[in-house]
DNA sequence: CGTTGAGGATTTAAATCCTCAACGGTGCTTTAAT
């Protein structure tokens, strides 16, 4: 024990002797320390940090630790690994330009070709010299998107270089891009799994509890360690606008852009929910002799590029954006962020606000809201599996004797590779359908229609799930209590007193009606307190998310967060604590 | 689920009302045609 304790110390002063003298960062914030203590001794890493506070050093200074030799990583089944210490970090990044960014910043610090990336935006030369960068031990970092390592050609060649580490940046994506717009995000643990299970650093602005869990579970971690920091944002102001009439609101909001721009004095985000929208309100932005730009997909990337530019440089006054812009943005003094459309949860709404007020200085975030935008969202998150397509890869399965690769099965079905990872990922949920070393296969017994079944069913749990973070989403813009405290208790953050920064803490609402848990619960009054384990004779376990006078929220695992009435909680015996 | 725009019907024959279909977000990669 004492000599492992004495290790510890050791590897300690090493990490922060690599991030002071190779990373520039003599001085860490909390839990960045304790996350490359932890990564470096093989434990997998959760670090829920806001852009800017430090998550990426985490990673790096694990990864050259590791990387220079001093690793003794032990893996989760025991086995040692990279003893040599020569292989890279893999890392995983949503989007190209990240990966560019997250490159650029490393080679600044350790030069040389310290870091790669590999990507369609890069010609074969360039990427073949990548590779062999990472496979002569130069290259520490390898960036790429998930993408890349669904081809099976990719993944042998890392897996014969002993990966260093696994890490998933903006690893929210997992969650919120895995399920139909990216399948691939879901096929990650898997992946891990073939790189020989290296530790995994998990990596995110923003994720409340469920979306933790669904990381941790689906990039199959460990026990690991959770780091969450940085997370109440006191200085950015929060107001709920409702509206009735759709034109009553553009007005509204051109108008509140102007004015918390000329107030604020600074430049501020509008988000908004489709690309027309943008385009509109840049418009009438402009009119308003304010310097607008709209922002969206649908763009070109000369002119995305152009905005983002400009955006950073304060040439822009308000950058109007659907949910495009933002990611891996870290500017300073962005002064405000409206949103003419209520995002689709608040792990998005809480990632977007989080974008204004980074240097600390006042802030505004305010949400325009109609109850009809919720609409939107719905139609959004409604993905109904197409039972024939799984039919048809089922029977392709069962026709299979023994595993099959993804490609072959492409071929056979006739379904391109995207699609069909979507397919897979959705059969495989059932647990009937397997992705082993050798291929895809299908349980011997298993009854095809009753798969398609059970794999429907728990689509449509999952869009419960959904349904129930819209709800959520309109929680917070309907309430009259303090809406931090209520941001903070989606997030599983206790804020013990109302804010004093919100709409409903400045009219006086919040401390209206206010069920005081702290004094209940004192008194022991309060038989469900906050984070604690229930079950439900119908839904099962869940945890205590928010109380309210005559309500009580629970989030549980299979329906997603309901919210009970306290009446019938206690006469109804509803709810039991969990042992 | 809600908004929008086209087209037809109605009636203040030039504007208004109605119905119904279409549409709505996020990015990787690879390939074919200029």
């Amino acid at each position: 024990m004492t000599e492992a304790a004495t290790t510890d110390r050791a590897d300690e002063s090493t990490l922060r002797r690599i991030a002071a003298d190779r990373l520039g960062l003599p001085h860490l914030r909390d839990g960045q320390l304790a996350g490359m203590c932890a990564l470096a001794a093989g434990r997998d890493v959760l670090a829920v940090m806001p852009t800017g506070y430090g998550k990426s050093a985490i990673y790096q200074a694990a990864a050259l630790f590791i990387h220079g030799g001093h690793g003794r990583v032990k893996h989760p089944d025991g086995t040692a690994a990279n003893s040599a210490g020569r292989g890279p970090a893999v890392v995983v990044s949503p989007l190209i330009a990240l990966q560019e960014d997250q490159l650029d910043g490393l080679l600044e610090d350790l030069g040389g070709e310290s870091a790669v990336a590999i990507n369609s935006g890069r010609k074969d030369s360039e990427v073949e010299g990548a590779w062999e960068a990472a496979e002569r031990g130069e290259a520490a970092f390898l960036f790429l998107a998930p993408e890349q390592l669904a081809k099976a050609e990719t993944v042998e060649r890392l897996a014969a270089m002993n990966v260093a580490l696994f890490v998933v940046d903006e690893a929210h994506c997992v969650s919120s891009w895995g399920h139909d717009f990216r399948p691939d995000y879901l096929r990650l643990g898997e992946v891990r799994g073939q790189l020989g299970n290296p530790p995994v650093a998990a990596l995110t602005a923003t994720a409340s509890p469920p979306v933790r869990d669904e990381i941790q579970q689906r990039l199959h971690m460990l026990d690991p360690l959770v780091l969450v920091h940085g997370f109440d944002r006191p200085n950015i102001r929060l107001d709920v606008v409702r509206h009735l009439e759709d034109r009553d609101k553009e007005r509204a909001v051109v108008e509140q852009a102007a004015e918390l721009h000329a107030g604020l004095n600074g430049p501020g985000l509008l988000y908004a929910a489709t690309r027309k929208d943008t385009e509109t309100y840049a418009a009438e932005l402009a009119g308003h002799g304010l310097r607008a730009a709209a922002y969206h997909a649908g763009r070109k990337q000369s002119e995305r590029d152009e905005v983002h530019e400009q955006f950073l440089d304060d040439e822009l006054d308000v950058v109007v954006a659907t949910t495009a812009f933002g990611m891996g943005i870290d500017k300073p003094n962005v002064r405000f962020v409206i949103h003419a459309d209520i995002p689709e949860s608040l792990d998005a709404y809480y990632q977007e606000i989080g974008r204004s007020g980074r240097d600390g200085q006042a802030a505004s975030a305010v949400l325009h809201y109609r109850p009809e935008d919720l609409g939107l969202r719905k139609f959004f998150g409604t993905h109904k599996p197409d039972e024939d397509a799984l039919l048809t890869v089922l029977t392709a399965l069962r026709a299979a004797d023994g595993p099959v690769t993804q490609k072959a099965l492409a071929e056979q079905t006739g379904i391109p590779g995207r699609r069909l990872t979507g397919l897979l990922n959705e059969l495989q949920e059932t647990r009937s359908v397997k992705t082993g070393k050798r291929g895809v296969r299908l349980d011997a017994g298993a009854k095809l229609p009753r798969v398609v079944e059970h794999a429907v069913e728990l689509a449509e749990a999952r869009q419960r799930v959904d349904r129930s973070r819209i709800e959520m989403a309109r929680g917070y813009a309907e309430t009259d209590a303090c809406r931090r405290q209520f941001l903070l208790g989606y997030f599983g953050e206790d804020l013990r007193e109302p804010c004093g920064n919100c709409d409903n803490c400045a009219d006086g609402s919040a401390y209206e009606e206010d069920y005081d848990d702290g004094a209940a619960a004192a008194a022991g009054g309060e038989p469900f307190p906050l984070q604690a384990a229930v079950v439900h004779k119908q839904w099962g376990s869940g945890i205590v998310m928010r109380h309210e006078e005559d309500v009580i929220t629970v989030l549980f695992e299979q329906e997603g967060y309901k919210t009970l009435s306290r009446q019938a909680v206690t006469d109804g015996k509803l709810l039991t604590l969990a042992t």
